[in-house]
DNA sequence: TTATGTGCAAAACATTTGCAGGAGT
DNA sequence: ACTCCTGCAAATGTTTTGCACATAA
């Protein structure tokens, strides 16, 4: 099993990345193969789905197996906290430090070798919270 | 938009119920719908997803989004973080303390109402750290 | 009796994969 | 040249849904 072969720089992994690069939304598969095709217009879906995992593998993006249907995927990979909102599936960064101490902690509750952690917090985005409060009449 | 009518107990519902009771793996719907067909050969897949939505609406049972492919079901409903482990898939509970203190910390760094969290530990679990020793060959 | 629930099958999504031709090194 | 990569389309896997019949209340 070849490990080491480097991955090749194709247009299309730039173009994937760069359009991943511009934003913060955190987008699906699909939603990635909307901004790249603007670009490339005869890319084809597995070949998003192909790279966005490689380079999920390779560590040059973060792969979020956060809640709701589809994964997502995020250009930023310092590890970081998300939230996710209840009513729209919106996904945003948590700017909040990362404790690492916290593995620690359930190193001693588990019988695993803990190598990470994900908080995911869940609630309403600024944007829903006021459609809320605009119409009670649900 | 009716709210309000209770849920009718049915056999297919106390017998996904019982069943999930019965373990502690967190269940795949797939693997949910395996246990009752034991008892009740006849119901179907989609039954099965319906009540375990439903259930895990009214909050008799947890829908867990954590990574991978499926959801998983559980019936303890109390709070409580989980590992899962990378190379085989298993999903377990982590039995220390809940902090709710996190939630205010996120509320200082989002515009989002934050609800509740959820920790998702990655690692590896016992059988398969020794897997991992028992052969390098890999 | 009647609104809800069920079984079955088809549909809807999300993701992966096989393959023949194309492109990076 | 020689792999590795891509587009396309079909396959796979998971979850949802429409409908006619069954059943709890």
């Amino acid at each position: 099993m070849q490990e080491n072969t480097p991955m090749r720089l194709t247009t299309q992994r730039q173009v994937i990345l760069e359009e991943l690069i511009k934003v913060t939304s955190h987008p699906t598969a699909n939603e990635v193969y909307d901004m790249v095709r603007k670009r490339l217009p005869r890319i084809g879906l597995g070949t998003v789905y192909r790279n966005l995992e490689l380079m999920s593998e390779t560590g040059l993006i973060l792969k979020l197996e956060v809640g709701g249907t589809q994964k997502r995927f995020d250009a930023v990979v310092k590890p970081h906290y998300h939230v996710r909102c209840i009513d729209c599936g919106k996904v945003s960064d948590v700017d909040m430090p990362v404790q690492q101490s916290i593995n620690e902690s359930a190193a001693k509750s588990t019988h695993y070798q803990i190598l990470s952690h994900h908080i995911e917090f869940t609630g309403l985005c600024d944007y829903c919270t006021k459609a809320k409060h605009q119409t009670s009449v649900n």
